[in-house]
DNA sequence: ACCCAGTCATGAAACGATTCAAAAACACGG
DNA sequence: CCGTGTTTTTGAATCGTTTCATGACTGGGT
């Protein structure tokens, strides 16, 4: 019960494998009478095609990879999801790693996606010590695109949302609510989102004069949002709002808060990031700033193909969008 | 700059392809000194092994393929997290392809998958009709385990939770709770789950003589929960209680309810499947049924590595959870 | 009859790794 | 220095496609 190949096609059908590889590749290249012949043996013989070998020969897969901090983030199911159309669309196929914000699995993912000559990389570095590593993959012609990392000056193309910008419009928000001691919850400071968005809190903290306390995390996660406020609970002269590096903190929060009996927003407003689905479903509506992330993906996946395409004079390109802050019942003013 | 091969590193190093060979798969079996050299050349070019290659000659590539309904969906991402360490310790890797509820996406998936020959297979397949080509794939000794999926008499191991006994725990928690008419909403009927946790909702509720009103959704997300909701506040005489499919739709119809002013649960209550992290989380926390999903993703991949493992003379099994049902305040009596 | 232009089909040469029988190199006792 | 046994290395065959130069055949046109 071997698999059977193009010979075994090429011999029931009484024919050489070069015309059998011709029906499959370039039918129309093929006598009408033959045509039929061979398609016959192969329904017959329930012949497939081994990739494998296909892709031996050209070279290259047809594999577009996407590495996420996250697959169960909804944030980044949906960059996937706006990155797939058009890559289907081209012809590729997608295929999903998650690096779960570990530096090891990333590298491990990414060894094997070299070994397997992806046709293109879509990625979401873990932290600056990736770069050196992607580095690689690039120097050996596999076009890379940063996904949601800075337009810094990385040799690649990216798409990214300025998130020091996100940071400054959350705590804005923040203090225009009359806030004067905020916290940040997010971690580890490694990821450059992280980094950003707390920048841009900062500064704004520091215009207005507003304290700012930070509870650094160990993932972004739901667990971490719930267990950072437990930490925050503790100490006297606790902020009256927080700020959470990503939505799925930020419903943990939420839910340490209430568990605790902390009322939201009365005793303590929250903002979050990304909005995803789930954020306007919270137990309290969340304010959160929004990422175009179907966009992300799509233009990611654009920027890939037009690198591909253009070859060897393609000149990288930064696409930055701009976060919007939307205001939902998690910091109001009243109820 | 073409990609450097076994070859170029053997000539660096002044032995055979053999011998390179040997020192990337039996390095034992290779002097410590050539070992050394051949260490270093392949360092040296930047040598990375071609995959493609590798697995046209072992007839078998290490991939197993997952095929969820829908990514999105917190349920199924877990159930890959459970399967994934299994997988990776076995020195295999996971692919996750989603068929979006979408037979023909799906099948696209199966197809490219049997093209890779790859190691098996975990499914959740769409509906019945999946099974034909799932067939195929064995038929092609191409192992599969079906996941979430009941115990019929399908030839292959299956890992599932009793759904049927699912919707009968849900409808009992509200009959419980004094609802004379309830409404169920999910879709499409053709997906097993559905039509399981539907089927074991009507048995209680004609034990119950409770009435039952089904709103079909075209899919099982947010979106459609939302939808089905305003269709049911239409109707007059609607009913005091949904039992949902799964988690989104709960969270949807929650939205729903939400904003057309019905209170939940004095108003309406509401029954989700699936116990989600964000059920918990919720504007009002989800009572909801439980399924072991972790276990559930651990199970069906040891299943399949049993079923490798023993090869010619193995018999499928069929594993059955039961689910539990975790009441919260969206079933409140009273508040 | 002859040539030319199309159409189709062929078969061998890649692609890059793994495997294995056989050769080579070495060690050591006699 | 030989024979025997052990450790290393070699080189060719193989996996299943795709590609492409070559050749076979057809049907006009002159």
């Amino acid at each position: 019960m071997t698999t059977t190949s193009m010979k075994d096609v090429a011999r029931a059908a009484g024919v050489s494998v070069g015309t059998v590889s011709n029906v499959l590749n370039r039918p129309e290249a093929v006598a009408e009478e033959t045509r039929a012949r061979v398609l016959a043996a192969i329904a017959d013989l329930g012949y497939v095609r081994n990739d494998s070998a296909r892709q031996l020969r050209a070279g290259r897969s047809r594999t577009v990879a996407i590495v996420v901090l996250d697959v169960a983030n909804p944030f980044f199911t949906d960059v996937v999801r706006g990155a797939e159309p058009l890559v289907e669309s081209a012809g590729g196929v997608v295929t999903v790693c998650d690096s779960g914000e570990d530096v090891r699995r990333e590298r491990r993912h990414l060894e094997l996606l070299e070994e397997q000559r992806v046709l293109g990389l879509l990625i979401t570095p873990v932290d600056d010590s990736s770069a050196s590593w992607i580095e690689r993959l690039s120097g050996h012609d596999i076009p890379v695109v940063l996904v949601d990392r800075g337009a810094g000056r990385h040799p690649h193309c990216s798409v990214a949302v300025d998130d020091v910008h996100g940071g400054r419009l959350a705590a804005q928000h923040l203090v225009e609510r009359g806030h004067r001691k905020i916290a940040f919850i997010g971690g580890p400071a490694s990821i450059p989102q992280v980094a950003d968005r707390l920048a841009g809190c900062r500064e704004v903290c520091e215009e207005s004069a507003v304290e700012l306390e930070v509870f650094a995390t160990p993932g972004l996660n739901f667990q971490a949002g719930r267990e950072a406020v437990e930490q925050m609970l503790g100490s006297e002269d606790r902020p009256t709002a927080v700020f959470c590096a990503n939505d799925l903190v930020a419903l943990g929060a939420l839910q340490g808060l209430t568990m605790h009996g902390v009322k939201v927003p009365q005793e303590c407003a929250i903002v979050g990031y990304d909005d995803i689905d789930f954020a306007a479903a919270a137990a309290v509506p969340l304010s959160s700033v929004r990422q175009p992330r179907a966009q992300l993906g799509r233009t990611a996946a654009q920027l890939l193909f037009d690198e591909i395409a253009e070859g060897r004079d393609h000149t990288h390109r930064n696409v930055v969008f701009q976060p919007e802050l939307v205001a939902r019942a998690s910091t109001a003013l009243e109820l």
